[in-house]
DNA sequence: TTGACATGCCTTGCCTGGCAATGTATCTTC
DNA sequence: GAAGATACATTGCCAGGCAAGGCATGTCAA
């Protein structure tokens, strides 16, 4: 139940919430494909800022197949555990990409308002 | 009803949830007092981005003044106009200055795993 | 072998809060 | 006097995070 790691990251939920669905389709689309392992990708992926919560990540996996943006198979570990495989399918990745470049103004505006540097700079 | 701009500006819910209080007790610090120019400033200061409807700007105020974070006194415009202007209190600048860190410390890790561009850098 | 702990899936119920819609009133402008 | 901006507010719908709870299997130490 990813407990071990519930005190180190308290959580604004209305955050997660704004951001959830591009971070697990990100997550998803970067290879890691079954539920739990998901969840302990995305503690990673943000350096341990994010935590997507059993009761949270689940349903959030639900919602995102019955829309059509993922698709589930269900496959057997070496250890002979079952595990939900999920992958994006051609309309997950058209979403995905969608909510990328919301999120990406949103908050570049946020940060501009609350006068946090955003932008990445390569230098000539 | 700042319906001027609505059509100009479609947004996710989920977002403006995650954002909007920050936003808002920013806009306040940076010396907009009232209702109803707040969230003209939002629009502004955003670069049109970000939209806060009246049915959750309204009810924003007085959750964060109800919460001790602003205080508010009724006034009246040259033209006449009841106007009820907000200050942040000292706790509401503790409050603001955590949710800054907060989102700070979200949206970089958010944009680390969606890959975009988060880090103003100053080239020598 | 028994208990703890990790892995792996899931659901229910509480509660917050955005937003559309609606209401009210005043001032200006045509 | 009608339209539109200014200025405040509330109600009802609905989505969704999360705590809590449930179920099953595997490993490993006491």
């Amino acid at each position: 139940m990813l407990a071990r790691f519930d005190l180190a990251m308290a959580q604004n939920p209305d955050l997660v919430r704004g951001a959830l669905e591009p971070v697990i389709l990100e997550i998803i689309a970067a290879g890691t494909s079954y539920g739990y392992e998901i969840g302990r990708a995305v503690q990673e992926a943000s350096g341990g800022e994010l935590l997507a919560q059993e009761g949270t990540l689940y349903p959030a996996l639900h919602r995102l197949e019955k829309r059509g943006y993922l698709s589930a198979t269900w496959k057997t570990s070496p250890e002979g555990r079952k595990r939900k495989h999920y992958r994006l399918t051609a309309e997950g990745r058209r979403y995905l990409e969608a909510l990328r470049t919301e999120w990406a103004a949103f908050s570049k505006a946020v940060n501009r308002i609350l006068g946090i540097a955003h932008v990445a700079v390569v230098c000539p």
